[in-house]
RNA sequence: GGAGGGGUACCCAAGCGGCCAAAGGGGGCAGACUGUAAAUCUGCUGGCACAGCCUUCGGAGGUUCGAAUCCUCCCCCCUCCA
């Protein structure tokens, strides 16, 4: 561990969270540690229904490290029994339960992710599976007694849904049970995870209370909106930055993000402090435009390298501002007999059907050489190469085929 | 167990025998503007061999020249009563 005094290690804690309750237990905990040369145990809860990681993730991860860094124990759960229920927070709908094998399939892709930014000598990962196949109805009934359905009743997203109408199923109340066993079985200390998760973490308490155990403390960070800038980021919602995707994606996406939205990633991914923020919401005010484009730099300097930054930054100036072309184009070979326009697009895999490729050709969406094509009858045969421009951001070098040898 | 309401395209939601590939809104895409921001305006938004054809309105049958619309059976959801 290294040489903080309690306050600046709390100080560090507490940077970037929505909420850390209870306070001071958590600073009776991290004295009593102390003390003995223990480092508390935090849990974090990954759910393996869905396996991409995107920048939302990134916040917890990154607050994870930053306990880890401090020297804590990270207890890495794969949720892999409770994603056989499917959590229910901020759901409009019940979720689809998941088999075994897909489970277990995505928990792998997790891994991956995960440990770009933890490390994985340091990390103990857990599977629940582990301790919940193991209960017997008997232990399933205590544990559901340790809760009552007005409770229940009292989350938001249930709330919603019951006055609405919308299904609730009776296993949706088990998962924050089940969830908040996890927190008994592994003796958590501290919880981490989104705003979202608060209700659960806080039945966790119930349950650990029950057991005779003492509660965890619960710390949540704020969820992160996706790049349409209103709703939480997900990949259901189709507004999410992966964690994996391509340099030059990441680039683009957060080029895309509403103003208002920067601030708030340089204080969530990037782990801003208060007086850089300070900058940045100031920078905002005179040069919005390239404010934007380092957080871009760096978010993609984080999540992959300074040379990906640097290029991604290259090649998205050069689309967008030079309007030009980018370096690594896909090629599409034309016969010599010439092909129709709207195979071009199909085949090449720029849209998903024909008829669309009819709708951007008709609406002026496809340029060859800088020239846009009207006619969607129009059938191409060229002598050299030539660039194919679909929409804003899809290129394809068309090439002669007896040009290619 | 009984009574009533409901299941429509990516989402919400109209339609209730032909004029319905199905109003409207949201989202998405494209164009203008621009900083791939916001705001605004315009167009498109099932598929294909595209002035035409094919497949869609919970599922399976049926009535009809013709069904998302009517009938039968089935599945699912909601409310109230028990």
């Amino acid at each position: 561990m290294k040489n903080l005094s309690i306050e600046e290690e709390l100080r560090i804690i507490k940077r970037g969270v929505a909420e850390l309750i209870p306070e001071e237990e958590l600073v009776e905990k991290l004295k009593r540690k102390r003390a003995r040369g223990e480092p508390l145990r935090i849990k974090y809860g990954a759910d393996p229904s869905r396996p991409d990681l995107h920048l939302g993730h990134y916040v917890c991860l990154r607050k994870l490290k930053e306990l880890q860094d401090l020297g804590h124990h990270i207890i890495f759960i794969v949720g892999d029994f409770t994603a056989m229920i499917g959590d229910p927070s901020g759901r409009s709908k019940t979720r689809p339960q998941l088999s075994k094998e897909e489970v277990e399939e995505n928990s792998r892709t997790y891994f991956e992710q995960v440990f770009r930014v933890l490390d994985r000598e340091k990390t103990e990962v857990r599977y629940n599976s582990e301790w919940h196949e193991k209960l017997t109805a008997r232990d399933i009934i205590k544990l559901a007694s340790t809760y009552t359905v007005a409770r229940m009743l009292e989350r938001d997203d249930f709330e919603k849904r019951f006055k609405q109408e919308v299904p609730i199923s009776i296993h949706e109340f088990l998962y924050p049970i089940f969830q908040g066993y996890d927190s008994y079985v592994i003796a958590s200390d501290i919880e981490v995870g989104g705003t979202d998760q608060k209700f659960n973490f806080l039945i966790a308490r119930e349950i650990q209370k029950a057991f005779g155990q003492e509660p965890q403390v619960i710390l949540t960070l704020p969820l992160l909106e996706g790049t349409d800038g209103k709703l939480k980021m997900s990949k259901s919602y189709d507004n999410y930055i992966g964690l994996t995707e391509p340099p030059g994606e990441i680039y683009g996406k957060v080029m895309s993000i509403p103003d208002e939205l920067v601030p708030k990633y340089f204080e969530l991914v990037l782990a801003y402090d208060e007086e850089k923020l300070e900058e940045i919401k100031s920078l905002m005010k005179v040069d919005p435009r390239n404010t934007k484009a380092r957080l871009a730099f760096e978010i993609v300097e984080a999540l992959h390298s300074r040379e990906e930054a640097e290029k991604a930054q290259r090649e998205f100036d050069r689309i967008f501002r030079e309007r030009g072309i980018p370096e690594e184009i896909p090629e599409f070979e034309v016969p010599p007999g010439g092909i129709d326009i709207i195979s071009i697009i199909f085949d090449a895999g720029l849209v998903k059907s024909k008829s669309e490729a009819r709708r951007l050709v008709r609406q002026g969406g496809v340029k060859l050489d800088g020239t846009p094509i009207t006619d969607e009858k129009a059938v191409l045969s060229l002598d050299s190469e030539k660039i194919l421009k679909v929409g804003k951001r899809r290129f394809l070098k068309l090439v002669p085929s007896h040009k290619i040898r």
